[in-house]
RNA sequence: UGGUGCGGGUGCAUGAUCGCUUCGGCGCAAGCCGGGGAGGAAAGUCCGGACUCCACAGGGCAGGAUGGUUCGUAACGCGAACUGAGGGAAACCUCAAGGAAAGUGCCACAGAAAAUAUACCGCCUCGGGUUUCUCGAGGUAAGGGUGAAAUGGUGAGGUAAGAGCUCACCGCUUUCCUGGUGACAGGAAAGGCAUGGUAAACCCCAUCCGGAGCAAGACCAAAUAGGGGAACAAUCUCGCGUUUCGGCGCGAAACGGGCGGCCCGUCCGUAGUUCCCGGGUAGGUUGCAGGAGGUGCCGGGUGACCGGCAUCCCAGAUAAAUGAUCAUGCCCCUCUUCUGGGGGACAGAAUCCGGCUUACAGCCCGCUCCAGUUA
RNA sequence: GGGUCGUUAACUCAGUCGGUAGAGUAUCUGCCUUUUAAGCAGAGAGUCGCGCGUUCAAGUCGCGCACGACCCA
């Protein structure tokens, strides 16, 4: 499989699925998007989104696509392979990938400093490096 | 030049890289190559159809919808042209626009009276009295006042005062003639006026409508539970008796259910193995992308639209693809002169079409009318 | 995909066949009481979700929107 690619393999598609995630998985929280993880022991880990409170379709999909494409080009640097939720709730609305990566990694970071609890998806460094190479960008 | 009105179009573009999805080809496979990939409203679900299943002799009732006429259409509550009414200086715009002399209901407050006719203040005549006033009988509907609305309007004659009582003009009704497919228009004669409003009140008239919907429907079909049939096997627990040691007989108890408000009581039932049949859930396949299809030309029609020829194939997902980043250009806004900063509407297909309604930043095109100026 | 219903005072709800929008709770003022609560008397307040229409007159009738709730498969 290539390093960026996401089929729907990889997407959490069944409501057991998520059930399993809600009840089992760990949560980091804000305001206005919850990222819920279970560590799976699979090779690859899986991505579900869950959207509330957002009335016309096109915002919601313009959500799902934003945090689909942050995914895709983070997944590898999330160790041990686990599934993952992205739960949103009304009033989140990100128009581009840099506010949504910048929210992950402030959540991240709040985590760790917090409670000194240790996530078991210890995310090495964010991604845009990489991802920016990956997308044949020159560097600035 | 400025403004008004009407109609139509467009809805950022190009390239690179990384992704998603579908179709075709190649490949054992991983995958690779090539083509396609949101809208004018995809939306609201307000109408009409296609399609599918169910029901159905015919007809009626009930219920619902529509409502000027004639066309268009598969059909419509849609569209076109025309007619009538209303608005505007005009272009043009708006109208659920059949029936109130078939019936029923309602018309608050005010007012004498709200549809039956009547008479508060008045006006006039006659009679009486306590005679600057008042009572009774009668005539009248012109004036006042009330109201959203008051029983044809204006003028003249007429009269005690008045009144379509009479006349002229206007309006209305009826009949006839002419034009038009028709709604209707124009004209003539007669009637002396009968017919207040409300049908988006009940209703009457005319026309139309069987019901449900792609989560329709068709096919394939796990696991678990259960239904029908056949074969084998055969009454499991406890106690007693018996035995040819395989069992058999009798009794008891338990569990589930029915009757019953509940207890008591009473009645019914109870296990295994294998095979076959049928229904059917999850899930999958199909329906599901060639169609009342698009584009161009020609012809018919005032127009909606129709016909012919040529040409094109143009989204098919299933928790649901159509995206991200960067660069260049285009158009706006703002601050400022720097290769500055910000922005590019409304909005996302879900069986498919025809309409309606609602949302929508800008920009572009055509026609029309009015005003000003110049020639 | 299809269908039903609701929206009236700060809150919970009435409002018939169109004719001056009401009730209870809450709030405020006064009385009573040592004070509060209770009680008594009084007051304030509404673009009837929004727009257009029918009508002399619309919360009520018709149409179009918006928001909310529920039902079926």
């Amino acid at each position: 499989m290539k390093p960026l690619a996401l089929p729907k393999s990889l997407l959490i598609r069944q409501p057991w699925e998520y059930r399993k995630v809600y009840q089992e998985g760990k949560r980091l929280r804000s305001p206005r998007l919850t990222i819920i993880y279970l560590a799976t022991g699979g090779t690859d880990s899986r991505l579900g989104i869950s959207i509330h409170g957002i009335k016309t379709a096109v915002r919601r999909n313009r959500i799902k696509r934003i945090i689909r494409e942050f995914f895709r080009l983070n997944r590898h640097f999330i160790s041990p392979a686990a599934d993952v939720v992205f739960a949103v709730r009304p009033g989140f609305e990100p128009d581009s990938l840099l506010e949504v990566q910048q929210l992950v990694e402030r959540m991240l970071l709040g985590s760790k400093a917090g409670s000194g609890r240790k996530p078991p998806t210890a995310i090495v460094a964010p991604a845009p490096v990489p991802a920016a190479e990956a997308l044949g960008v020159p560097e600035k």
